[in-house]
DNA sequence: CCTGGCACTCCATGGTTCTAAGTGCTAATT
DNA sequence: AATTAGCACTTAGAACCATGGAGTGCCAGG
């Protein structure tokens, strides 16, 4: 069915489309790229792609354009990521390199990928349940309050007030304080819950009741960061995007968190470069759109995704190239913190 | 120069102008407004305001279209700031109540205020500088570094660690952690300095060099912290909006934190509403727009500023009302906590 | 199986015309 | 002196039309 001219020419309608904006012809076609085959031959090709659902065209007598399953095919079969020019990789050293806490890492992050690829980047901030407790501290505040700060391997700080304590002794807090971070300290914060079970009985009674009391909002701050937190950028280069669906819907879409959580949570191997084109984004507002995205994590503890959001007309070796190497980077900087 | 009636000739143009987004003729106004008078004498009315720039015409024969300047007079002398609706007062107060943390907060009032005014929300988190010391708090890291925690009584709280500080021993930390207290809680930040200053002399030789890292950090983390953070939300509403610059201007700028810092840094008196309207904003992505802003704060104490930023064609009555309406209760909130 | 030739289709472009809205001016009116 | 009615004039935008060009599908010949 799809022999490599077909293929070929598959991949040239791509290129040119992605690089003119224009439906792309026969002539153009055979002129522009080494087929070496006549146009009237392209345009037999096209009519085979065109009845395998690959590609259409706009309006009789206009030239071809892919479909979200030509790109699919471009992106599985046709194409190779691109690496980064040594100028782009020297980019990312220096623009990452300066960073000094959690908060700028992702900053900077976004903003540069943002920058190489042109369109909207998406980073997330490294999962908690990925990383494992640096340290914990407890502070007592004025007599009925402690405030706990926990203190992860990848430079996040969750703090909470725990309030309504009763009269609270500097002993009991100390100890309870040396207790935690001898049981916690290293500990992946996922096996937090089991290292923490047997805890209050090894206290003397009277403390057990504001053991039991921190170590149920720890539990806490655990659980309910889930809902983990994202920062967008490149935003303006929506601007210059053409997108089939209104500019509105794109917007409310980025805007939703949650929505942009859930896609990249939908991500399949967390390790790998992953692409969703068009239609295949499960959410309404984002389906004239792509989505290229990366796991990066320290080692290879995945932490949390990056991502990019672009028309589906996009340079998706170029995307791809970019997604991957800051991906990387970011993990590198995450580990020598 | 401007009779009453040509004030309300005025009036009645830009509230035409501003609901229907077509320029207004003579005609048009006789009829919906109630102006006693013909629309010939409009016409006359419309020249002179046009003479002194107050309006002006896109091109012959078409209605007339306010100016900056026009909008400038209206907001100044011919609206009055519209109070919200009841229904209007009861979401904010259900909006903003559950709230738990400053950044819940923050992140909340952003997105309600831009559900209000339709239009794009700026929040600036609580300024350091204004508020005071509610604890700090010192947390040895293994033998050479220690953790500072400084929690202000506005919920935020900074976070440093200091290295390479050579063995510390924990009699040191506690010593200091006690007299930082005990010299620093209640007092403004901005004041922390003279505060501090003749703390290390008080010490043991040996501690001193520990404690003068200690308060460089703590001083380091209160200047540079003037590099404030900000919130935006309801970008999708832009699509709604008309710009004379290109959509691209704006949202650059709009990304561009720094310029909405500086931007809402000019505006004038922190506790009242502050218009700007078009080219008044020194930004030139953002002469097409105008920008509503208010001051909060707990008590009389500003603390930092909200903002809309929208079309010069905007509904100032109401969009003033809103922004007003939500600093207030954005004070009470954070007053409560 | 490929290719040149050809008739056909359709969009984009540019020019023309027409209309509706609104103006500015003048002369009449209050 | 201020207001109004009447009227000629201007202009953007819509509607319409013709034209050119790019691209297609198909057929017959290599």
């Amino acid at each position: 069915m799809l022999d490599d001219r077909k293929l070929a020419v598959l991949r040239a309608i791509v290129e040119d489309y992605v690089s003119t904006n224009e439906p792309v012809g026969s002539k153009a076609l055979a002129d522009r790229h080494a087929l070496g085959v006549s146009p009237a031959t392209v345009r037999n090709d096209m009519v085979s792609l065109e009845e395998e659902g690959y590609i259409t065209q706009p309006h009789t007598s206009a030239g071809r354009v892919p479909t979200d399953k030509g790109y699919r095919l471009f992106v599985d079969r046709l194409s190779t990521v691109k690496p980064l020019s040594a100028a782009e990789r020297r980019a990312i050293e220096s623009f990452l390199g300066g960073a000094v806490d959690l908060d700028e890492i992702v900053g900077r992050t976004v903003r540069l990928l943002a920058q190489l690829t042109r369109q909207v980047a998406v980073v997330q901030y490294p999962s908690l349940t990925r990383s494992s407790v640096q340290h914990v501290e407890l502070v007592p505040l004025g007599q009925q309050r402690v405030m706990m700060v926990l203190i992860t391997d990848t430079g996040r700080v969750e703090q909470r007030v725990i309030d309504n304590l009763g009269a609270v002794s500097e002993d009991a807090v100390d100890s309870l304080r040396q207790m935690l971070n001898r049981a916690l300290v290293g500990t992946w914060l996922t096996e937090v819950p089991n290292a923490v079970e047997d805890l209050p009985s090894q206290l003397p009674p009277d403390e057990r009741a504001m053991a039991a009391a921190v170590l149920s909002v720890l539990l806490e701050s655990l659980v309910e960061r889930h809902d983990e937190k994202i920062v967008l950028g490149g935003t303006a280069n929506l601007a210059a995007m053409d997108f089939s669906a209104s500019l509105r819907e794109v917007l409310e879409a980025l805007e939703e968190n949650v929505v942009l959580l859930r896609l990249l949570g939908e991500m399949s191997d967390p390790s790998m470069l992953t692409v969703r084109i068009g239609a295949e984004n499960s959410h309404e507002g984002l389906r004239s759109t792509s989505i290229v995205s990366a796991g990066y994590g320290i080692g290879d503890q995945p932490l949390a995704k990056i991502g990019v959001v672009g028309p589906t007309r996009m340079d998706y070796p170029g995307t791809m190239g970019a997604v991957r190497a800051v991906a990387r980077y970011l993990g590198q900087i995450l580990a020598g913190q």
